[in-house]
DNA sequence: AGCACGCCGACT
DNA sequence: GTCGGCGTGCTC
């Protein structure tokens, strides 16, 4: 018998599988899905056997498989076929597709060593006279003591000390060790919630249908939570199991509180601050049908759960469930297929759906369930402050009128949220003597000064260095701070209005429940101001705020990338939904140079579909997604001669091989030119089917060219 | 990925 | 004459 092996390096030439002999002490234990050690060259290697055959080939000289890892563990049929779907839709290596689908446990790498817990459980041994030993070892008080303790029932042996050891020695108790499970703890919300009757018809809706994909279009805080839970209910009554997805675990502690109040230990919960041990036991739960639900971020959709028959994506829109890193899947187009496999309902949820998942959504080919208005609290109300004329009487951060808001606030006890979408000091450092720019000498950006930590730092690559006022290139002490950051803002306004103001960016919540903490200070109004970038945005419930304030969201609408204007309308109206959740009239202030852009008119009437159709006629004139699939090339090498040539090469190549159904755009250099000390060009491709795309994507993917790097990032 | 093989430059 | 640079090719 011979095992096909796929090892464990994701490099091109090994993208393949090599045969193994399978050893006779190997025969009846070894499966398909199997991770094996095999010999490799000069060393071992790990690897999973996709492939169990009898083809002998004479001409190879076969070795042996040496063993298998993690016997109780396969990849099973479902996620070695979704696996070569990835690879070929992706254009990846398949072993970085069953890689991507594992906790590090369980990835093939000879350098994961699991740590297991275990547990040893201590009995007497039944064919030995207790007594009798008890009679004659009457000195022995602390063995007679857990003798007594054994003679009434079995123990752990942690229970006793360390005179246990004597007795198992003696084999007067018998012991055995077993591995479990580390205890997750959570927080359990187990309030019994009403349903309203917009709910109640949306899950009819939903249960009584035969289509297999919905969107459940709700404005936030309309109850979706809710629905979920109830379409889990469902399916635990058909015995079934079901995956949620969200965007982020630490950003929606309420809805996993939600989750475990009603279902407790029926849940599996992948934070990404569990540690590799406690995902591994989580894992392990799943793979022996200890649990009937998965919730977690982007990779539980990978969860290896047996007869699926719902999976929920909340928040779709969310541009986490699209990994940034090869295999660069996106969690939903998971989510569809295996979907088909089991033969199970999609449902996603937003309140502010992606474009091309709204207009699949009009088109019919997803179920679109409206799901009215926000339960409690009212509509908050909007105002536009144009900064054209704030900047003429001299105010370019906070504007006569947020001034005059925050002022009132602050003397009714009131909170108040401001979002600026940009951390650090300040956004750009340059001299004032000679111009000089303060760029990262990695990457082509300007270093951003952080006070906390008196460093210029790069967002990018990570280079950091000692803050100076002193200009590199003249030598001069003219190195000035411009532009403005979540720090500046903060110290601003505790000097203007003289009150605690808190911070929270990716600076502030780096360490572990950092962002629970500083939720929670606010919560207790500790602070009266919170200033914050995006992550503010979501999720966040407090009762005493009464006023946002969004203070450039200019900069988030000029990002070059054809989805910043829906990217912003989304930022723009979760934020505001920070406000009027409860009693308090809420009030939602937009500082802009463009106060007529579509964006921030939509946002103010929460005209979606008004947004929706202006946008649309946009992306129909550009041809871009719904209307065409995008897929990028990003070409990089350390000489920017190389990258440029390599570039106007593929381009070539593409022109001839692709037909004109196929827009080739490019190569243009990349909006970061140098990143990582690597010269960065694109091409872009728009296309309406992907099947010979694929093909000529592959052929270019297998062409070696040195020193270049070709990286592809189908359908983005 | 790691390693062997192989072919050209600079040096005890 | 050798030591060693890294380009190429192979691993069941």
């Amino acid at each position: 018998m011979i095992a096909s092996v796929l090892i464990q390096y994701s490099v091109k030439s090994l993208n393949k599988v090599f045969d193994y002999l399978i050893p006779d002490n190997l025969k009846d234990s070894i499966k398909v899905g199997n991770k094996v050690i095999v010999p490799f060259g000069s060393s071992k290697v790990e690897g999973f056997v996709l492939n169990i055959h009898n083809n002998l080939d004479e001409s190879l000289d076969y070795r042996e498989v040496i063993e298998i890892q993690e016997s109780d563990f396969y990849l099973n049929d479902e996620l070695l076929k979704l696996g070569k779907y990835m690879s070929n839709s992706l254009l990846c290596n398949l072993i970085s597709c069953y890689q991507v689908m594992l906790p590090k446990a369980l990835k093939a790498s000879l350098k994961t060593n699991i740590n297991r817990k275990y547990e040893t459980k201590v009995y007497l041994n039944k064919e030995i006279d207790i007594d009798k030993y008890i009679e004659e070892h009457k000195r022995n008080k602390k063995e007679i003591e857990i003798l007594n303790i054994l003679k009434e029932k079995e123990c752990l042996k942690k229970e006793f000390g360390s005179s246990i050891n004597r007795l198992i020695e003696k084999n007067i108790v018998l012991s055995e060790t077993y591995e479990i499970n580390r205890e997750v703890q959570s927080d359990e919300d187990t309030r019994n919630i009403r349903l309203t009757s917009m709910q109640e018809s949306a899950i009819k809706e939903i249960l009584n249908s035969k289509d297999s994909k919905y969107l459940l279009y709700g404005v936030t805080g309309s109850g979706k939570t809710e629905v979920y839970i109830e379409l889990l209910k469902n399916v635990l009554k058909e015995n079934k199991t079901g995956i949620v997805l969200v965007p982020e675990i630490s950003l929606t502690p309420q809805i996993v509180a939600r989750f475990k109040g009603v279902f407790g230990d029926k849940i599996a919960v992948f934070h990404s601050s569990l540690s590799e041990g406690e995902k591994y036991d989580e894992y392990r739960r799943i793979m022996n049908n200890e649990v009937s639900f998965v919730v977690g971020a982007r990779s539980a959709i990978f969860a290896p759960l047996k007869n699926i028959g719902l999976i929920i994506i909340d928040e779709c829109q969310s541009s986490t469930y699209k990994q940034e890193s090869t295999p660069k899947y996106n969690s939903i187009d998971i989510a569809f297929k295996r979907g088909e496999y089991h033969n199970s309902k999609v449902v996603l949820g937003s309140a502010t759906p992606l474009l091309e998942q709204y207009a699949r959504a009009k088109k019919g080919v997803f179920h679109l369930i409206k799901l009215g208005n926000r339960i409690s609290g009212r509509f908050p109300s909007f105002e536009i402050v144009d900064m054209n004329k704030e900047s003429k009487k001299h105010n370019y951060i906070i504007s006569e009128k947020l001034d005059l808001e925050i002022s009132g606030s602050l003397s009714r006890k009131e909170q108040v949220i401001l979002l600026l979408n940009r951390r650090g000091y300040s956004t750009f450092l340059s001299c004032s003597n000679c111009g000089y720019v303060y760029k990262c000498p990695n990457c082509d950006i300007s270093l951003i000064y952080h006070k906390s930590s008196n460093s210029y730092s790069c967002h990018y690559c990570g280079y950091r260095v000692t803050s100076s006022s002193i200009c590199p290139k003249c030598h001069e002490n003219a190195i000035k701070d411009l532009g403005l950051g979540t720090e500046k803002l903060e110290s601003i306004l505790e000097k203007k209005y003289n009150t605690k103001v808190l911070r929270m960016d990716a600076d502030t919540t780096s360490t572990k429940n950092a962002h629970r903490k500083l939720i929670n200070e606010f919560s207790s109004g500790k602070y009266s101001i919170l200033v914050g970038t995006q992550m503010i945005s979501k999720g966040l419930n407090f009762e005493n705020v009464s006023l946002v304030g969004i203070i450039n969201p200019d900069a988030s609408l000029s990002i070059p990338d054809f989805r910043s204007s829906e990217r912003t309308y989304e930022l723009l109206s979760q934020t505001a939904g920070r406000v009027g959740r409860f009693d308090l009239p809420g009030k939602v202030i937009i500082q802009t140079y463009n106060p007529n852009n579509y964006v921030y008119q939509n946002v103010i009437k929460n005209d979606f579909d008004s947004f929706f159709n202006y946008e649309m006629n946009i992306r129909h004139k550009l041809m871009y997604p719904p209307y065409f699939y995008i897929c990028s090339i990003l070409i990089s090498s350390s000489s920017f001669e190389q990258a440029s040539k390599e570039s106007i090469k593929i381009k070539d190549y593409l022109d001839k091989k692709l037909d004109s159904s196929y827009i080739v755009l490019g190569p243009s250099v990349s909006s970061i030119v140098k990143l990582n000390n690597k010269y960065r060009f694109n091409i872009m491709i728009k296309y309406k089917d992907d099947t010979k795309l694929l093909c000529v994507l592959k052929e270019l993917n297998d062409m070696n060219v040195k020193d270049v790097n070709i990286d592809i990032n189908m359908n983005i």
